[in-house]
DNA sequence: GTCGAAACGGACCACCAGTCCGAATCATCG
DNA sequence: CGATGATTCGGACTGGTGGTCCGTTTCGAC
């Protein structure tokens, strides 16, 4: 069973780092200590609940993706189109995600051992991706593993001043070529005039 | 004028660096106090010479990359095929220059303020893809950026124990899907450079 | 109301990037 | 050469961090 103040303390933590993220210019001057403070709580509670920084970026990041895939039901309930359609949608939504959630997706990145790869909203575009991709046989996996890299958190804030659009076109573009359909091979043997 | 022990000790310094990032079996497990030891030199001789860790870090990763590169063309001289051809050599070394350099690769990826796009590397692999991706017009950019992401080295990292042969067909469906000639897509003006 | 288990708080620790300044070393010029 | 002024060196020192520890408090089952 789990304790009622526990639950409440994870909740109160996790607003507080939210705040503190969403404010922060740069991943990491959100310390523990600063959570802490924030939220009134002591670091030990924090640690005890979450384990370590990543784990509590972590549960964060999970927290919001969580809240932007309903949000993104609610508003596109039964996204219906051709593979490449649903794989432009899935990716432009995180990149957008990323965009609002900039410095808690950095820290996500920055947050070592892999922890990039190591979150189940990292699993579930793969595997959708996957799924997506899957006349590309065995190479579906690197093909996934490669569209997913094109919307990397520092990625996005790199670009993070160009327009809409351009981002929107040139994913169009990079899905269309990948997950497009295409009668023959993978280009045959994809040479042209020197 | 450059004083002789500031040069010397600069390159003291690098070595002692590159072989403790060799031997990490993580990214910042190289720290600055264990550099200086190594290299047998004060702790200020470096941050003198290089400003902090990350240019450290930059300074290393550009001296191996010019070392990778002379090597290159040393091996594989005059490089001729179509530009697909060259857009996935290109996309291959990097994957085995961050193979062959994972700690440092993912150091100088870590350490902060967008670094992974601040180096000389990253600049001249991206010049080099915009060249040959010239034909997408002002997706271009884009594109090259999104290639570049498939081979950032923590993907490298997570993709480690993969056998190389597969790492190679998913670049080559991937560079020829986004770089090669399709005649049926949305491929505007389609065609090649120079 | 009692009591054992679980969670809390915040002082504490080890460590790290980066600074600072007296001491040592360099290049220059007489 | 040997003297001199500018540069560089070394490593003790600082501020701040993630993470631990344990005496104290709170919870909830009975």
């Amino acid at each position: 069973m789990v304790r009622a103040d526990k639950a409440r303390n994870q909740e109160i933590v996790l607003a507080a780092a939210g705040r503190l993220f969403d404010a922060a210019r740069d991943p990491d001057d959100v310390s523990m200590d600063a959570v802490a403070a924030e939220a009134g709580v002591g670091k030990g509670t924090i640690f005890r609940g979450f384990g370590d920084r990543a784990g509590l970026i972590r549960a964060l990041y999970e927290q919001r993706a969580a809240a932007f895939v309903a949000q993104t039901h609610r508003e596109a309930p039964a996204h219906q189109g051709s593979p490449a359609d649903a794989v432009h949608f899935l990716l432009l939504r995180l990149w957008q995600f990323k965009r609002q959630n900039r410095m808690l997706a950095l820290s996500l990145d920055r947050a070592g051992q892999g922890s990039p790869y190591r979150n189940d909203s990292y699993d579930d575009a793969l595997g959708r991706l996957k799924d997506l991709l899957a006349h590309h046989g065995e190479q579906a996996d690197f093909l996934a593993h490669a569209l997913l890299a094109a919307v990397r958190s520092d990625l996005v804030e790199h670009l993070r001043d160009r327009p809409d659009e351009e981002i929107a076109a040139g994913l169009r573009t990079l899905v269309d070529r990948v997950a497009g359909r295409h009668p023959n091979l993978p280009c045959p043997a994809g040479n042209d005039p020197q």
